[in-house]
DNA sequence: TTGTGTTTTACGACCTC
DNA sequence: GAGGTCGTAAAACACAA
């Protein structure tokens, strides 16, 4: 394997020349991954040596691969969350519409009873509002 | 080209069993 | 202690300007 150095010499980095993993490479490793997220030791030295790879770069791929899948996974998890989120602020615009359509309702029918029978106590409508309130 | 953003490889630090 | 996650560096790559 090829190495480069630091240009610092007092802290030489060893660092291999890396190169990316070939179609055939990456697509044993991504069958292996698919039947099983975990690598057994006896399964990375298999594939180490079919691919021709250390089986340390096996095993770093396969944290990779599961980093990756992570992140993928916790983008699916938000998308649905804002979805759901959408409905439900939908759903909320519609109550509200509905509550003050309710209201004027309410509104309207008081007025009336109270032109027929002046008698009759009006019921402030906005504390009817209030007590649908969610604590 | 080249500047820039994204993806992939690799590793160190820390954690868990 | 072996092998996991997490955060990150840096090489490799894609691509617009």
């Amino acid at each position: 394997m090829d190495f480069q150095f630091s240009s610092n010499e007092n802290r030489p980095l060893m660092k291999p020349n890396r190169k990316r993993l070939n179609q055939d490479q990456i697509r044993l490793l991504e069958t292996s991954f698919n039947s099983n997220r975990k690598l057994q030791v006896d399964c990375k030295l298999e594939l180490a040596r079919r691919l021709g790879l250390l089986p340390r770069q096996v095993t770093i791929w396969y944290q990779n691969r599961r980093a990756r899948e992570k992140i993928h996974t916790i983008e699916l998890d938000h998308k649905t969350i804002q979805l759901e989120l959408d409905s439900v602020l939908a759903e909320n615009r519609r109550l509200e519409q509905e509550v003050c359509m309710l209201k004027h309702e309410l509104n309207k029918v008081q007025q009336m009873l109270s032109v027929a029978n002046p008698s009759i106590t009006l019921l402030p409508c906005v504390n009817i509002s209030d007590r649908l309130k969610l604590p």
